[in-house]
DNA sequence: AAAATTAAGTCAACATGGCTGACGTAAAAT
DNA sequence: ATTTTACGTCAGCCATGTTGACTTAATTTT
């Protein structure tokens, strides 16, 4: 079926492929938020905190702004996540030594506990799918979402991501 | 320093690839999304409209229960969704022919055009970085997806995907 | 034919996590 | 001394998810 149409129509073929792979998209990325968000409802946190408890995990002493750079979202609506973060003892922040306007941000014992928890699970997951598609697969994995990765925004994330 | 790292620790390297591969997923998904919001918002839609229309388009005449099942919302979060592109005549709503209670969804002409002027975005975006990434690479990236999707839906979801 | 189940819808209330706008404070830069 | 920057707060709005309770019409089961 699908070979006659691609031999008649070349384009079909890849019209229907480039939809199937953003629905894939779609529903592993539905599937990849799934884990975190259980363990999350147990503490009454959402994946707003967890993007931040993953982030400042992840750059610890990082700056308010920087950390909105990344989120990309209002400052007000990260405070609310932030402070709660902060007041049940997750986050601590520390006054910046050159700056002191800045607030560096930090994980406590009890946050770190957290991050590892969530990310043991949602890394299992990945290791699992990368295990059964092999080292190629996630080479090419990488490259796709690299390449869907908007221009403006490729080089700030990537070096983010890799340069560590 | 990687090389350092993973001589002394081989699993450090395993977890830091894993972040990485994390953190591309996190920051492929926000811009993937991100030019589907554009144009919905001169629409006064969100994505929960853009995911309707995405799945009654590419399934004509789905009934309602197929597609909370699909999205995984509650029947009163879609109601409110599914209304307005009702209302606002970009869904149409069928009775079942053989089992009447069904009402069975369809786009309408402007329904249809929303649909493609979305699609085409999104698609011109993946196959940018398809061209970009190469045919192994997108071999890869959906055997990755499609083990992301956890093993419960995989069958389901990779039926409905790939099986029209 | 009567009873039970199913598909779909509705009303009401609430939670989460985005947003805008306006304004405040302390530290740093000019 | 003034302006800019980093960060914070208050207040209110919007989109989209949730639960729970109840209705209607059509189909299926008994």
């Amino acid at each position: 079926m699908a070979d006659v149409k691609s031999t008649i129509n070349p384009l079909f073929l890849r019209e229907e492929e480039l939809r199937q792979c953003i629905e894939l998209l779609f529903f592993a990325y539905r599937d990849f938020t799934a884990g975190p968000d259980q363990i999350l409802k147990d503490y009454g946190f959402g994946r707003a905190h967890h993007r931040v408890i993953h982030f400042v995990g992840g750059n610890p002493g990082i700056t308010v702004s920087e950390l909105l750079d990344i989120l990309r979202i209002t400052k007000q609506s990260l405070s609310r996540v932030l402070n709660a973060l902060v007041e049940r003892g997750f986050v601590e922040q520390k006054p910046g030594a050159t700056d002191r306007r800045q607030r560096l941000l930090y994980l406590t014992e009890e946050g770190k506990l957290l991050e590892h928890k969530i990310s043991r699970v949602q890394q299992e997951q990945v290791a699992a799918a990368f295990r059964q598609a092999g080292g190629d697969a996630v080479a090419g994995y990488r490259k796709v979402l690299e390449g869907l990765i908007s221009e403006e925004d490729r080089e700030q994330a990537i070096t983010r991501i890799m340069g560590r």
